[in-house]
DNA sequence: GAAGTGACTCCTC
DNA sequence: CGAGGAGCCACTT
């Protein structure tokens, strides 16, 4: 049975996303461990191209998703309401930037 | 199949 | 601490 290594393009997907959803409120995860976790190490760039064709019906908490700097990327306007969403779970922003310390979530 | 793109990360100045 | 450049990976066209 000679078989591809793995369907990258459909499968990447689904594991990042699971990873995504489970990531618990009032914590956050970096592009990097993102990717790093669903089996993609250094593919940081990916897990924000997949955010970025995220619908916002997606019921997944993209807004958990923060840079390795502990600063939101994406360009506003999304920049203002992910800011508002985690402020909302109780993540607290100090000049504009997190704690990635304090709030970055590891298994 | 090749080239372009990007919600990134790390290193250096 | 801030700005700039190079490197990396996978997806998109």
């Amino acid at each position: 049975m000679g078989k591809k290594p793995q369907n990258r393009d459909n499968d990447a997907i689904s594991r990042i996303c699971r990873v995504l959803a489970e990531v618990p409120p009032g914590r956050v995860i970096t592009y990097g461990d993102l990717a790093e976790m669903a089996g993609f190490p250094r593919a940081a760039r990916l897990a924000g191209q997949l955010l970025r064709r995220l619908p916002e019906e997606s019921s997944l908490p993209w807004h958990r998703v923060v840079n390795a700097s502990g600063r939101i990327s994406l360009p506003e306007p999304g920049a203002g309401q992910q800011r508002e969403r985690l402020e909302r779970e109780g993540v607290v922003f100090i000049g504009g930037r997190l704690d990635l310390g304090q709030y970055r979530w590891q298994p």
